[in-house]
RNA sequence: GGGGCUGUAGCUCAGUUGGUUAGAGCAGGGGACUCAUAAUCCCUUUGUCGCGGGUUCGAGUCCUGCCAGCCCUACCA
């Protein structure tokens, strides 16, 4: 057999959150197709990476108070930790946010210019004033200008369905800060994808590439069909760069502006295989612009459009191979339903690992994973009935009913005659070998669970249990058990891309490891057998209970969150109508005023005076200081005494009339009742200072 | 609104270029066995192939209309 060199990617997950049982279809289907080249001895890699930028994550670090840097690598070393849990296995794990991806973008970049693929054009977007940003979407509401409901999404409206863009829509409001944004104008760069309409028409429509249905989907509703009397459509343009504030890469021909996350996204495939390469010492061009090496994507059903029309497009005009393959999958539903977060049915990769073993999920998958479209069910009744009944009772039963008779003895040094049940296993191997590169795990699983079908009559025919109550019938005892540790052993290297962890013990077991899909041709014979140990444990409803559990409380924790952090989207704007921004200033400018932190040791009202109280707060040490503050109305003394708040302490003393005044202490609100002080979070101490 | 995919036994699915009485696993029923993680083996019940038209000697399979579900709908991902 010709040894194939094949380059396999997944999708790459978003830094901006944990990974669930849906991403793990496509992570596990990867892996197991990796795994199957791999042990037919081709060279084949799986170059892995997060995708790290865009507005989400900026979003995000800006809520946790934290640089976007720590967010992505917080988000890395968890991935990173559930695939290791779920047994993925990939030879590179980047991150888009790298030098390498840095320059590689710099380059297709520069290639996709001197295509005259580049235009620029003028977007009006809505700007949120207060956190600094243009808004995608996603994160404006409003009225909807058609219908009128309320509280609309900034695409289109959920009542009437009308579609708009979210400069029309009615009182906009930013999800982000709850204030009404402004409509900008800013310069965007585009690709005119429709220069490649003739080179995408070809490229997806040949067959070769995509599952017929992509194919048809992409004609449908991208390119058009050039026979048709409506003719071919043409492809919109491609909006590939964001304004500043954006985390990303900067355009090195156009500062201030930013490569849409979707731009530098894939790319990483490429940078993470130059990783790769510098450490292995190969060349990229070796894996990118080598013919004789294929490159497959796998991928979910929703990012089928960037995948298969600019992908191929930025590829192309970059000189890079193009895809061998692109292998789209459907989605996860969860008995019966859409997976849902404030459900709980979402389960974390992390929750189900607490609670039960990763071999399950792989088997179960691969039970129900073909190659086409369709969503896949996640029924656990079925998962607990499939996992125990086919593994444990059919599969691994065979080792279990038959290495302790032989643990002595060891296997027959020649092997005997099986009536031929290894010879035609042996060639229903090709069959499962074209199931697994077509990405038809299901039918791979069918065709192994049929030997297996056929290997415990055979058992149950031959009676090793009566066999060995006579001295007499110890050989053939011994032939039994090496034909049925011999079947097992097949169906266990078949199954070995799927449960990578099953091969390890069986190798361990027949002391004979298993690395070689060619081992399952030929039977093993004169091995020693060590002592049988439980391979998989049964799955116990109980655990799936557990887990189900445990993931409700997960989800119940977050929706109050996110209830928390709806309740501040509906704010009222007042606060900014009554006192307005003020005018810019510089960091200089804030760096005068010298905020710490404060404790309040000591607060007691000031006779005659009907606003104020004298607090003496500490700054550490003897450092104290004197303030008078306006806050008689909102706060009794006693309550103040010993918390923490923020002061000006550099604040030029000012003699009022009770005394001394030596800073303000720091608080908001309109005044009389409604005074709030600020309080540092928990750890901060007196005397800090605030930056 | 437009588009893609799906709809076969209680459940999960096979059904190749249209060709006899439509299959498998699980679940259900009956029996056997006891080596094995209450595992295994044998026998067995179940279908208006979503609905209606059409093409054909013949349709689960091709065409068409309808219904239901899932998904997509480009400066949203």
């Amino acid at each position: 057999m010709n040894q194939r060199k094949i380059l396999v990617t997944a999708a790459l997950p978003y830094a901006n959150g944990p990974i669930h049982l849906g991403h793990l279809v496509e992570y596990i289907q990867t892996d197991i197709w990796v795994r199957f080249q791999k042990l037919r001895g081709h060279n084949c890699l799986f170059m892995w990476a997060d995708d790290t930028h865009g507005t989400a994550i900026m979003i995000r670090a800006r809520k946790e108070g934290r640089s976007e840097e720590e967010v992505i690598a917080e988000a890395n070393a968890e991935h990173q930790r559930d695939f290791a849990g779920f047994q993925i296995q990939y030879d590179n794990y980047g991150s888009t946010h790298s030098d390498e991806n840095k320059k590689l973008c710099g380059t297709v970049w520069q290639a996709i210019r001197d295509a005259g693929l580049v235009k620029e054009k003028d977007v009006d977007q809505l700007f949120d004033t207060e956190q600094g940003t243009f808004l995608a979407d996603r994160f404006v509401r409003g009225t909807c200008p058609e219908c009128q409901a309320e509280n609309q999404p900034g695409d289109n409206c959920s009542k009437c369905g009308t579609t708009y863009s979210p400069a029309e829509l009615t009182n906009p409001v930013s999800t982000l800060s709850g204030s009404t944004p402004e409509i900008r104008t800013a310069k965007h760069l585009f690709i005119e994808l429709e220069q490649l309409h003739g080179f995408l028409e070809d490229w997806t429509q040949t067959g070769e590439h995509l599952q017929p249905e992509v194919a048809n989907y992409l004609r449908g509703h991208f390119l058009g069909d050039p026979q048709s009397t409506e003719g071919a459509k043409p492809l919109r343009d491609w909006d590939i760069s964001r304004p500043a504030p954006y985390f990303g890469f900067e355009i090195p021909d156009c500062p201030g502006n930013y490569w849409y996350v979707w731009f530098d996204a894939p790319i990483g495939y490429i940078a993470s295989t130059q990783q790769w390469c510098e450490r292995n010492g190969d060349s990229l061009d070796n894996w990118w612009k080598n013919d004789a090496a294929e490159i497959h994507h796998f991928i979910g059903k929703d990012i089928t459009y960037f995948h298969t029309l600019f992908w191929p497009g930025m590829l192309k005009s970059a000189g890079y191979s193009l895809p061998t393959k692109v292998h789209i999958h459907g989605f996860l539903t969860v008995n019966g339903e859409k997976m849902s977060k404030s459900v709980g049915t979402a389960f974390k990769a992390k929750t189900y690992l607490d609670h039960l073993p990763p071999s399950a999920l792989r088997y179960y998958y691969a039970s129900k994973l073909g190659s086409r479209l369709d969503d896949i069910d996640l029924n656990f009744d079925e998962f607990i009935s499939k996992v125990n009944s086919d593994l444990v009772g059919k599969v691994i039963n065979l080792a279990s009913r038959s290495a302790k008779f032989v643990k002595e003895t060891g296997l027959s040094t020649n092997y005997p005659d099986d009536g031929g049940l290894f010879e035609s296993a042996a060639s229903a191997g090709d069959e499962i070998a074209i199931a697994y590169e077509n990405c038809d795990f299901n039918k791979a699983m069918r065709l192994i669970l049929e030997l297996a079908d056929k290997a415990n009559p055979f058992v149950e025919n031959a009676e090793p249990w009566n066999l060995r109550k006579d001295p007499a019938k110890a050989q053939e005892l011994q032939d039994v058990c090496t034909i049925a540790l011999n079947l097992f052993r097949q169906l266990v290297i078949y199954l070995s891309p799927v449960l990578p962890d099953l091969a390890e013990k069986t190798g361990e077991l027949l002391n004979d490891p298993l690395r070689h899909w060619d081992q399952s041709q030929t039977p093993l014979t004169g091995s020693s057998v060590a002592k049988f140990k439980h391979m998989m444990k049964r799955i116990e409803e109980k655990d799936v209970k557990a887990m189900e559990e445990a993931s409700k409380i997960e989800a119940e924790q977050e929706s109050t969150q996110v209830e928390n952090n709806a309740e501040k989207f509906v704010d009222s704007e007042q606060p900014m109508i009554d006192e307005p921004m003020t005018e810019e200033c510089t960091i200089e400018d804030f760096m005068k005023v010298d905020l710490r932190v404060a404790r309040i040791v000591n607060a007691e009202h000031v006779e005659g005076a009907r606003k104020l109280l004298r607090l003496t707060l500490s700054l550490g040490g003897d450092h104290r200081k004197q303030v008078f503050a306006g806050i008689k109305a909102a706060y009794e003394p006693d309550q103040l005494v010993g918390r923490l708040v923020v002061m000006v302490a550099n604040l030029k003393p000012r003699q009022m009339k009770f005394g001394l005044s030596e800073g303000m202490v720091c608080a908001s609100g309109p005044g009389g009742e409604e005074v709030f002080l600020l309080t540092p979070d928990e750890g901060s101490k007196p005397g800090q200072r605030v930056h």
